[in-house]
RNA sequence: CGGGAUGUAGCGCAGUUGGUAGCGUGCCACGUUCGGGACGUGGAGGCCGCUGGUUCGAGUCCAGUCAUCCCGACCA
């Protein structure tokens, strides 16, 4: 399995595909930038979905679905929006295949043309606000607090498994206000939860912020992101919350009358997570030696592989890895026995450890004298032979200490390869290293272009409550009051 | 959209001056194995991306075409 396999040093974008793919997390598809989820990587989003959709559930949200398609017309209505998603869109342009008159399988009907051609979403805040109208009137209807889990597409020149495919899987949230505060406070909520999601079930410590004007979302006020460090020194933007102002009520005519019996805009927010987390989980935590998984998002937290010569000691075998299995799943513990004949221990060993599974028990006929199991942990790569006396408490233990090393083991990545920096000279060496570089920025957008086009970095966050500091931009030598975080990013 | 590369067995690849389609791995059967990717024997598996041309003969030469991947610019 994980012949063949590039390392970090070697190749890290080749090392994050072959990783991706011989994983079996993910392929590419017959369709081009599209990919293939396969079983086991679609197991790992399910648990995040399972897991967001619980936090969105507890914060009053609700689930809904909304179409694939909008009709092109709804995008002209937002002009920073139109802007910011025209480049990247698929228009549907006809309804109806014919057989080719010369012979050649099918082709497009030219009489099926659509009267107004239909985009397939690539965000729904359009034909959704569009719905809202219909659905308030009053102060009374509000607020709506809305979810979609969907699928929409952004046709991207370049596409790499889950950081950027054609086609990607997302939660969406959009939510109307009777106020500007309560949105304000709802865009804030929703960046926490997915920072604390990201760092409770993803082990990945996230910086929070605010996106600069030339990194905001096309239609936003103020975007709200997190943002994460990969293994290679570049950051990955891992989540937005959107406040979006009356922006969208203005552009579908979406009003409520007040309490004082006033006609006034709704107030807006939209938010979203994508499969795109997948693949910051996996340049967060994963190695040379392949996938690995912090237990709070493994399919299977724990594989117990057998060893034995004959069918005897099997049997003897499995009913032993039997009691330990249940003991286990009696603590909610998801466990796998592979028992497969076909394979050796050998290949399992290797199999699973390229998969990431975080804990391997291992029981043999030695074991089965002993009374005792081989416990190894992913994370670390160490052996320990423990008594299988209680052994339920204490893989619930060694499980709750692998995510949290994992956790520590990425903030600590992070703490060392972040950098203050005072000097233009030393912000390019530092970029060029890699790693969140905090400096002066003199807040203009004209300056953070120039930063992108000499370096490739761009401002990755503005903290929200930033330390007050006087300083020179690092780039103009104008005024600063404070530092913000470049790097160069996916 | 620019640059680079590749399409041959499920996967990874080789294929010389044009002359019977190969290797590794995986797959199937049987046997021996099994504490870190076991081995033997036998077997199945091919529109050589597609279209056209040159030739007695094309995986190989020529022209076209389609597709995918990688690196950039654009983006979650």
């Amino acid at each position: 399995m994980a012949k063949n396999f590039s390392t970090r040093d070697e190749n890290y974008a080749q090392w994050y595909n072959d990783l991706v793919i011989k994983a079996g997390l993910a392929d590419n598809s017959a369709v081009r930038g599209c990919m293939v989820i396969k079983p086991y990587g679609y197991a790992i989003w399910e648990r995040m979905q399972a897991a967001l959709d619980k936090m969105f559930k507890d914060t009053g949200h609700e689930n809904a679905y909304f179409p694939l398609f909008i009709p092109k017309s709804f995008f002209s209505k937002e002009a920073s929006h139109v802007e910011g998603f025209a480049k990247e869109c698929a228009v549907v342009t006809h309804y109806r295949l014919k057989n080719d008159p010369n012979g050649k399988g099918v082709i497009v009907d030219p009489d099926a043309k659509l009267e107004e051609e239909l985009i397939v979403r690539p965000t729904s805040e359009t034909i959704i606000w569009d719905t809202y109208r219909t659905w308030i009137q009053s102060y009374r209807d509000l607020p709506i607090l809305v979810n979609q889990w969907a699928n929409v597409v952004r046709w991207e020149m370049r596409t790499r498994l889950f950081l950027r495919t054609t086609e990607f899987l997302w939660q969406e949230g959009h939510t109307a206000h009777a106020t500007q505060e309560e949105a304000l406070e709802e865009t804030n909520q929703m960046i926490n939860i997915y920072a604390e999601f990201a760092e409770k079930w993803m082990a990945m410590p996230v910086l929070k912020g605010i996106k600069s004007a030339n990194e905001r979302f096309a239609g936003a006020v103020e975007t709200y992101c997190i943002e994460a460090l990969m293994q290679d020194g570049k950051a990955l933007q891992a989540g937005t919350s959107h406040f979006l102002g009356q922006n969208f009520a203005k552009a579908f005519d979406v009003k409520f009358l007040s309490k004082e019996n006033k006609l006034e805009h709704v107030w807006a927010t939209s938010w979203g997570v994508s499969t795109r987390l997948m693949g910051a989980l996996i340049m967060t935590h994963s190695d040379d030696n392949g996938l690995v998984l912090p237990p709070n998002l493994a399919p299977y937290q724990v594989v117990i592989i057998p060893i034995y010569k004959k069918a005897e000691q099997l049997e003897a075998i499995s009913a032993k890895v039997d009691e330990i299995k249940k003991s286990l799943e009696a603590k909610g513990i998801r466990v796998k026995y592979d028992n497969r004949d076909s394979l050796t221990p050998g290949w399992k060993f290797n199999e699973y450890e390229f998969k990431g599974v975080p804990v391997r028990i291992a029981i043999g006929p030695r074991d089965l004298e002993n009374g005792t199991v081989e416990v190894a942990r992913r994370d670390t790569l160490e052996k320990n032979i423990l008594e299988i006396t209680d052994i339920d408490n204490k893989i619930e233990h060694l499980l709750e200490l692998i995510q949290v090393n994992l956790y520590q083991k990425a903030y600590s990545f992070r703490d060392e390869n972040t950098f203050i920096v005072d000097t233009w000279e030393d912000f390019k060496n530092q970029i060029e290293k890699g790693g969140f570089v905090l400096a002066h920025w003199d807040g203009t957008s004209e300056t953070e272009e120039k930063i992108k086009q000499e370096t490739k970095a761009t401002i990755r966050l503005i903290p929200v409550n930033p330390k007050p500091e006087t300083g020179k931009c690092v780039f103009s030598g104008n005024p600063s009051s404070f530092r913000v975080y470049f790097a160069k990013a996916y």
